[in-house]
RNA sequence: GUCCCGUUCGUCUAGAGGCCUAGGACUCCAGGUUUUCAUCCUGGCAACAGGGGUUCGACUCCCCUACGGGACGCCA
C-alpha cells in the first residue's frame, strides 16, 4: 500500500520550530517512502483560527520547501462529512447524546481533583440520557469500558493505555461543530492516511482516536509521535525565547536548507554525520531512529551549519538567497562589482545572510566615518607617509589586478622599510571603513581603481584633520 | 492528584551485553596558519541521574526511586 502521511497544524499562531521539524520528519518520510504528503488545515476552533495563521503556516512551508501532494485541505469545508459520521456512529449505538452543562460538568472535575482523582466525564448520559426541554445536546463518543488500548508506536514502541483511564470524549459540540478527536480521524480515513506523525502530545489522545478507528471499522494508521523541542534554557519553547516562528529565522538570514539540516539532526542521527543534503536525509532517515527524549535548541549550532551552508552551497542559490537580505539592508548590488566574483570570499567570513549582506556593503556604498576604534588605531598621523605612497604606487598601475595589487602594497613597505601590517591594515581601514575585509589585494581589486584611490584620500583627509587636532 | 512518556559531556548525539580507557559535532580554552576579520589545522576540558537486581561481564536487560515533560477541555 502507497504511503501517505500528513502534517495538520491548526492556525493558531505562525510555523513554529517544533512544527517544522514534524513537518520534516513526516515529509522525509512520504518521499522516502514514494508516497504522498498531504497538507490539512485544522480550523475547526473558529475562535482562534486565523487567516494570518493559514498564510504563516504556507509562507513557512513554502520557505522550507516542503511541498505538499495533496490539499491544503480545510476542516471548516468538511462540516458536512463529519455530520455524517456523527451520524453514523449514532445510529450504531457508538455515540449518544449527553445533556449535561458545562457548569455541571466543571463542578464533577473539580470535585474529582479535590477526591484526587483523575478527571473524567461520569457517564451520566451514557444509558439513559434525560432530555432537557431547551438544552441542545453535546454528542458523546461511546468509549468501551474493559481492556486496553495498545499500540506499536514508530517511535516510541508498544503503548498501551487502559480504557478504564479514557472517558466519553465529546465529538460534537451543542452547536453541532464536530471536535478534534473525530474530525482527525475521520481525515485521516478520508485522505487514505498510512501514518501519522505528530508530537508526542497527542499520544494520550491516541487511544482514544483509535477507538473511533474501530467503531467506524477502519485500520488505524501506523502513529509515530515526535517529541518536543525544549528552549534554550531547557523549558518550553515559546515566544520568549525569541525567534520561534520560522520566517524569523529567514529574517535573521538563515538558509532554508541549513535550517532543514539542524532540524533533521536535533532528534536524529546517522552515525556521526552531522550535513545532510536533501536527498541524504529521504534516503537515510528513519522513524525508529528517531529520539525519544525532548531536545533543546541550540542557535549556536544552528548558526555553525549556516555557515557551512553558506560557503558550500552554488554560488547562483547562494545570490537567489542573498538578493531578499541586500534588499532588506538597501544594498544595490548593481553599484559595484558582481556578485559572483565577490562572494566566494565573502562568503568564508558570515554565519548568516545577514552579515553577509553586511559584509557586501562596502564594495557598493560610500561611507560617511570611519569605525572609531578601527580608526584610531590605524589611521594614525604616522600613517599618512605610508598612505600616499601605496595611492602613488596604486594611481600608476596599468592592469587594476589583484597580483599587481599586492606588489604595489609590498613594494610600499619595503620602500619604507616597515612591515605589512604598516601599510596594509591603514589601507584597509581606509577602504573599508571597519578594519574588516578579505585579503586587501582581492579587496582592492573588487572596490575597483576610482573608489579605491577617493577612499585613500578621504582616509588621508582624516589623518590630516586628526593632526591638526593634535597640535 | 491520576495516567502516559522520557533521562549519555553545557548543547545535539554515537552506543542494540564484552569492540568503551564511553566516540563524533557545536560551544569554550590553548596553540598554529592568516598584514584584519573569518576560514582552516592541531591539541585540551567535559557525560552513562541514583539504588537494587539478572549475568562470568551492563551505558546497554529488569525493578524501584529521583528528576523532567505531557495529558486529563463543548482547544487542537
Amino acid at each position: 500500500m502507497a504511503v501517505v502521511t500528513r502534517f495538520a497544524p491548526s492556525p493558531t499562531g505562525y510555523l513554529h520550530i517544533g512544527g517544522a521539524r514534524t513537518a520534516l520528519y513526516s515529509w522525509l518520510f512520504a518521499r522516502q517512502q514514494g508516497g504522498k504528503f498531504v497538507l490539512r488545515i485544522e480550523d475547526t476552533d473558529r475562535e482562534r483560527s486565523t487567516g494570518e495563521s493559514v498564510q504563516a503556516i504556507f509562507d513557512g512551508m513554502n520557505w522550507l520547501g516542503l511541498a505538499h501532494d495533496e490539499g491544503p485541505f480545510f476542516q471548516t469545508q468538511r462540516f458536512d462529512r463529519y455530520k455524517e459520521i456523527v451520524q453514523q456512529l449514532l445510529d450504531a449505538g457508538h455515540a449518544y447524546y449527553c445533556y449535561c452543562s458545562k457548569e455541571e460538568l466543571d463542578a464533577l472535575r473539580e470535585q474529582q481533583w479535590a477526591n484526587k482523582e483523575k478527571p473524567r466525564y461520569n457517564g451520566k448520559c451514557r444509558d439513559s440520557a434525560e432530555v432537557r426541554e431547551g438544552v441542545e445536546p453535546v454528542v458523546r463518543f461511546r468509549n468501551p469500558l474493559e481492556g486496553n488500548v495498545v499500540w506499536q508506536d514508530a517511535i516510541r514502541g508498544e503503548i498501551s493505555i487502559s480504557n478504564g483511564e479514557l472517558d466519553d470524549l465529546i465529538i460534537a459540540r451543542a452547536d453541532g461543530t464536530p471536535t478534534y478527536n473525530l474530525t482527525v480521524v475521520v481525515d485521516d480515513i478520508d485522505m487514505g492516511m498510512t501514518h501519522v506523525v505528530r508530537g508526542d502530545d497527542h499520544i494520550n489522545n491516541t487511544p482514544r482516536q483509535i477507538n473511533i478507528y474501530k467503531a467506524l471499522g477502519a485500520e488505524p494508521p501506523v502513529f509515530g509521535h515526535v517529541p518536543m523541542i525544549l528552549g534554550e534554557d531547557g523549558s518550553r519553547l515559546s515566544k520568549r525565547h525569541g525567534a520561534v516562528g520560522v520566517m524569523q529565522y529567514r529574517d535573521d538570514g538563515y538558509l532554508p536548507e541549513a535550517v532543514l539540516n539542524y532540524l533533521v539532526r536535533l532528534g536524529w542521527s546517522h552515525g556521526d554525520q552531522e550535513l545532510f543534503s536533501i536527498d541524504q536525509m529521504i534516503e537515510l532517515f528513519r522513524l525508529e531512529n528517531v529520539n525519544k527524549a525532548p531536545s533543546t535548541f541550540n542557535t549556536e549550532k544552528l548558526q555553525w551549519i549556516n555557515q557551512q551552508y553558506i560557503k558550500s552551497v552554488p554560488v547562483e542559490r547562494l545570490i537567489e538567497a542573498l538578493t531578499w537580505h541586500l534588499e532588506q539592508a538597501g544594498i544595490d548590488a548593481n553599484n559595484g562589482p558582481s556578485l559572483e566574483a565577490l562572494l566566494p570570499e565573502l562568503r568564508e567570513r558570515a554565519n548568516t545572510l545577514v552579515v553577509l549582506a553586511e559584509a557586501c556593503r562596502m564594495f557598493y556604498q560610500d561611507f560617511e566615518s570611519f569605525n572609531e576604534g578601527a580608526a584610531k588605531k590605524h589611521l594614525k598621523v604616522s600613517s599618512a607617509e605610508a598612505l600616499e605612497l601605496v595611492k602613488t604606487k596604486l594611481a600608476a598601475l596599468d592592469n587594476w589586478e589583484a597580483e599587481a595589487l599586492q606588489q604595489a602594497v609590498h613594494d610600499t613597505a619595503e620602500a619604507l622599510e616597515v612591515g605589512m601590517g604598516k601599510v596594509g591594515m591603514p589601507l584597509r581601514v581606509a577602504v573599508s571603513g571597519t578594519g574588516q575585509s578579505p585579503s586587501i589585494d582581492f579587496t582592492l581589486a573588487m572596490l575597483g581603481r576610482e573608489r579605491t584611490l577617493a577612499r585613500i584620500d578621504q582616509a588621508l583627509a582624516y589623518v590630516a584633520q586628526r593632526a591638526e587636532q593634535a597640535r
